[in-house]
DNA sequence: GGTAAATAGTTGCATCTACAACTAATATTA
DNA sequence: TAATATTAGTTGTAGATGCAACTATTTACC
């Protein structure tokens, strides 16, 4: 007969992060998937060339800590869309530079208020000292769990 | 020309949470993956079975929230490996009732403590004061995410 | 009791993801 | 400047995921 404490699984943090992080991408993605077709890993891109214009698709990688392989994909079919434009960097020809498109742009300026908004009823209700206090722990959480081992 | 406040894609909640569930979840991966070539939905599965032995395959989606035709295979797994047993209830011959074996037991006697130390370790350093409000908030989004639209 | 609706679980399939191998261009070093 | 190593981006591929269709069984209802 063995005795052993179970770990309870609903109160474990990881698991309990992931069922959170799960249930509002999904809920976001529908906003941008449903009208636009729209994957997270394109919207992400867009979200960050609108924040950061020409920039190549290795610094997407490093900004969004997306694979390079999936951005390369998500990079080839939102040109196909012509939501973002591509130019090779003249002084390193490897590299892209990648911007969004006037149809990028009216898709972003069309999606982001509606991502605002969802986050705003998201954090309806919680006060500015809790949403600091949330924060400051996600990032220390952020910072151990890439130092960890 | 446009007048737009970029959202700060580094600073938007969604976002945040996905970064650090992965970063997590991947991590806590490596130890039961590298171990035992377990997955994630199957370590979830055995953590339930631990906490609730005897419950139907339908009951495990219910309470980890893992889709049914994934955790149809997770199960299809564990078996062939001989981790968990499943019988037919007698009462509802749909229905079947699974279990650790006597080896899914000695392995999730293995992994449960690193486990365990992994989250202590990632948990150190935050006060029980933090911790609960962590929580508390954890609880308020998720209840927030679900009802949202 | 017999028909229709609901439920448990499996399977097919289209899509997504991550790793590794690859190409092309640039940087480093002898 | 030739040989080597590094870097940016693409592509092949294996495995994971989630929806929908399917089978088998049970429940609801006339």
């Amino acid at each position: 007969m063995r005795h052993r404490k179970p770990l309870q699984l609903e109160a474990f943090l990881p698991y309990r992060l992931s069922l959170l992080s799960n249930a509002i991408s999904g809920a976001i993605a529908g906003v941008y998937g449903d009208k636009f077709a729209i994957s997270m890993p394109e919207w992400r891109i867009m979200m960050i060339l609108a924040e950061y214009p020409d920039i190549s698709a290795d610094e997407v990688c490093r900004r969004t800590k997306i694979e390079k392989s999936v951005v390369s994909r998500a990079v080839a079919r939102l040109l196909k869309r012509h939501f973002i434009n591509r130019d090779v960097d003249g002084k390193d020809r490897r590299r892209s530079i990648l911007r969004l498109s006037e149809t990028g742009l009216s898709v972003y300026d069309e999606v982001m208020p509606i991502a605002r908004d969802y986050e705003a009823k998201l954090l309806k209700g919680l006060t500015r000292e809790e949403l600091g206090t949330f924060n400051g722990i996600i990032d220390k959480l952020m910072d151990k769990a890439t130092r960890i081992e």
